[in-house]
RNA sequence: CGGGCCGGCUGGACGAUCGCUGUCCGCAUCAGCGGAGAGAGGAAAGUCCGGGCUCCACAGGACGCGGUGAUGGGUAAUACCCACCGUCCGAGUUUUCUUUCGCUGCCUGACCAGUGAAAGAAGACGAAGGAUAGGGAUAGUGCAACAGAAAGAAUACCGCCGAUGGCCCGGCGGAAGCCGGGAUCAGGCAAGGGUGAAAAGGUGCGAGUCUUCGCAGCAGAGCGGGCGGAGACUUUUAGUAAGAGCGCACCAGCAGCCUGGCGACAGGCUGGCUCGGCAAACCCCACCGGGAGCAAGACCAAAUAAGAGGGCAGGACUGGUCCGGUCCGCUACGACCCUCGGGUAGGUCGCUGGAGCCGCCGGGCAACCGGCGGCCUAGAGAAAUGAUCGUCGCCGCGCCCCGCGCGGCACAGAACCCGGCUUACAGGCUGGCCCGUGGA
RNA sequence: UACCCGGUGGUGUAACGGUAGCACAAGGGACUUUGGCUCCCUUAGUCCUGGUUCGAAUCCAGGCCGGGUAG
């Protein structure tokens, strides 16, 4: 049960992480969500969330985000962890929060494999 | 009951489960765990004003900059609020004029008199209410396209006149001159036409009645009406060549006095004869105005530190001094400073108890103020306040009603805090004012 | 968070407060065997709402949108 927890440390906070998280450069994306993501070498995910101006106003921003993490917080279990992701809306539609739980897990799966391809190639 | 116009309040409710951020209590060395209770707005928005709070500064002057602008009050303060004044608008009411139509008057009548209706124009008054950046236009400078003669103390275009002085023509006369005509020169006038948003404030009157005669008009005579003459009457009835800007009255404006009001101002009386608009054009007057802003500011921790070039006791550099990237003057520091290069950008406080909210009483027309009692009501920081399900509520659509099914539930998210303004907003509740009509 | 600019046809730009012009583009026509060039004509605009003024793209206020600056 506490599974379903997401606590503070957990966030992505500060700007050199993101950096970091950037200067990856392995992403993925569908329709509604880009992924980014780095290894982060914890036991655990970390999430950061970027939503821009042209997604709306502050209402519209502040769902798109708590859709994203509620997504985030429920299909935690179905993901593979230590890696740091950053999630960046496409749209100022919003998504349903099932077609988000379907879409988060096979987006981060996928970015996954994508590192794990680089890392063993080197 | 119908119509019109102003506000005020509210802005989904309940339950279950999974989560997030503070507070308090308990456990725990720490990480953390458990329980209780709290957790977006009327606009949190735009950042348009005003303050609190924090740091810096507090010797000025010249020249400049920004803001405000009826009056009285409220307030910490305002460009806000309340009350009041002026101006404009406002359903409508009323007066005058014009046009059209109808009826009556004499045999008939586009034109006369009386009367009625409709439309239009102009003026005055004007409910509730609305707008108002509302000081100054004889301090100065400036603007007004096109049209029009003329756009500010102007002018004579189309026009009008023939009194006055010439000129020309004709007649009479011996002559002086006289009489008649012309609109030719000088001159006089500004009514009517026409322009414009605006033409030197606006409107009206400057005679009426009766008797009688003549003329035109009509197919014809008469009546009514038109033009001209004579006489009489009425309390008065102008002047000229033509006329008015002349005279008179009323209204508006101006000045003075009186009354009322704290005041803006209003009312009355008298005088005089009128020199418009724009200052959200420059400007003038009066008043006001330290700067920067919680990324303010304070503390702790961490990191870099003999890399290069340049300036400087002839006082550099930096800072201060009014609101000021200017100038002048004054002043502090008294040996370091500037550029390139390099390094940090983590934590704690500020951070929510305040011009606070609610109730009662009192003062005030009101905004608001005072007293008493009660309450604690977000505090994040890559940034919490959410998600799912169920029941109900509201709205729309479909089916024959009950009911069922489907879809939707406004505008919008705290970032130091308040007071205002402005803007956005589905629906719901509610108060007041005025006009008209009907009943008791 | 604080502050500063700007908005004119589809595009780029002019316009002392007095009729909104110009160029390119689009459409039509003429010339040409056809196309191009050239010429002529047409369509289309002051971001929105109020106010000041006789009159507003211009002046003023509020809103909307788009840029930019500082840390």
């Amino acid at each position: 049960m506490s599974s379903f927890r997401f606590r503070k440390h957990e966030h992505l906070r500060r700007a050199a992480d993101f950096r970091r998280v950037y200067e990856r450069r392995r992403s993925v994306s569908d329709r509604w969500l880009i992924v980014y993501a780095c290894e982060n070498g914890l036991p655990y995910l970390r999430l950061g969330l970027s939503v821009s101006r042209k997604m709306g106003g502050a209402v519209q921003r502040n769902r798109l985000r708590r859709l994203c993490r509620e997504a985030f917080r429920l299909t935690r279990p179905e993901m593979p962890t230590g890696l740091d992701l950053i999630l960046i809306p496409r749209q100022p539609e919003l998504p349903s929060l099932a077609e988000l739980k379907q879409a988060l897990p096979r987006l981060v799966h996928q970015v996954a494999r994508k590192l794990e391809r680089e890392a063993s190639k080197s």
